[in-house]
DNA sequence: TTGACAAATGACCAGTTGTGCAGTATATTT
DNA sequence: AAATATACTGCACAACTGGTCATTTGTCAA
């Protein structure tokens, strides 16, 4: 499925090209609006839907943050040393969740990972987000830290799950109540959130594992 | 081959080798403060003399106002740079340490894990550690967590090493004494770890990472 | 006609980044 | 003794940079 890769618009073909050949001539892959600059685009945002769709398609990734944080994903597998990557799982990893989208929408993939399958117990559906705060730091997972999830709309009382409430993917406990639902974090320093039944939630998964680069 | 150049002294080439790796690793050559933080130099003026003096003797050119515009000036025409087709690199997990013998000995290997380049920063000579028991557990590793470390044998107060104590590998955070040295938990519930002269010690490596499958 | 999508605008915010200036302390060289 | 180089601290600033929000325009397919 990642060897076929998808088909590009005239515009993100150019886009892709640029950053390429900047890349490999000056050392240095370009900033947002240095690349607005070499097409006439005056907003970082119609750049950034460029962008957005480059990282969608597996041509681009991205380094949230970082200043001329874009690499450029050359796989060309180079023939051998096949079998090896049958071993490995690319999992998307989310970004920002747009307000109502799916998880999974791909509006604001930030890139994605691979792993080792073992590591996921060969699991489909797995995703990654990376997470913003403390709230579960008792459980181990830190701001930062990558959490990957296996896709699935329940969970049992109890475990830890990635939820969607509004515009916000969260990783907490999850504990139904029968009015309500609690989302319980792993750090006395937070209380639980109180999901209503008007408010817009979701489970987008189950927790399953964590990865955190330290330093 | 490149006696032409200035002689550096010992912090010139520290740097100067900072950036070099930094650069060829992660693709990006870092930004000013990102050095002052490698050094702990808390001034930007600090690393700038460094630089200045660096430009001087010939051996970096900078880009003036350009983020990151470092440029590592090398005689060598940077090979014909064919690269690893995979962004994957295969890393060994120790198991149980054999006394006296280097923690890298083969006797020591229990199996490899592969990961993204990028999840390392591709550095070079790293290897996986079961984590065994709780006593790092406020500093988010838990029982049976994949620790990674880069190798080396030396380490910054306070930075969190694996050391070889006798025939035993752990994670710790090193507190050096003058008498003696003190491997710190990161759980009250532990006393630090006092190693005395006439022990087998050593560090084996800086945790750079920590991978945990949840159930 | 409607709806999804790609591409782009313009204003704005927050954090990053290079630079400038004023000093300090310690060596080495002249 | 004076001059110079090295290696910093600390602070401030302007420019740079990525991200966000709200909207708009055109294309193409259902």
């Amino acid at each position: 499925m990642d060897n076929l890769k998808k088909a590009l618009t005239l515009r993100q073909e150019e886009v892709y090209e640029y950053i390429r050949t900047r890349t490999q001539e000056t050392r240095l892959p370009p900033t947002v609006r240095e690349i607005g600059e070499r097409f006439h685009i005056s907003s970082t945002n119609g750049v950034r839907s460029i962008l957005a769709a480059l990282i969608k398609k597996g041509y681009i990734k991205r380094s949230p943050r970082l200043s001329r944080g874009i690499e450029i994903l050359d796989n060309e597998p180079a023939a051998p040393t096949v079998e090896n990557a049958s071993n490995m799982v690319e999992i998307p990893i989310i970004g920002r969740v747009a307000a109502g989208a799916p998880i999974l929408a791909v509006q604001n993939l930030e890139g994605t990972v691979t792993v080792d399958r073992d590591f996921l117990a060969s699991q489909p559906n797995v995703f990654a987000l990376r997470v913003k705060g403390d709230s579960m730091i008792n459980a181990g997972i830190f701001d930062g830290d990558l959490v990957f999830a296996r896709e699935q709309k329940v969970a049992d009382r109890g475990e830890m799950i990635i939820a969607q409430v509004d515009d916000e993917a969260t990783v907490k406990y999850y504990q139904p109540q029968p009015e309500w639902i609690e989302l319980r974090p792993a750090n006395p320093k937070y209380s639980p959130i109180i999901v209503k039944p008007e408010s817009h939630f979701s489970i987008a998964g189950r927790v399953i594992g964590v990865m955190r680069k330290i330093n």
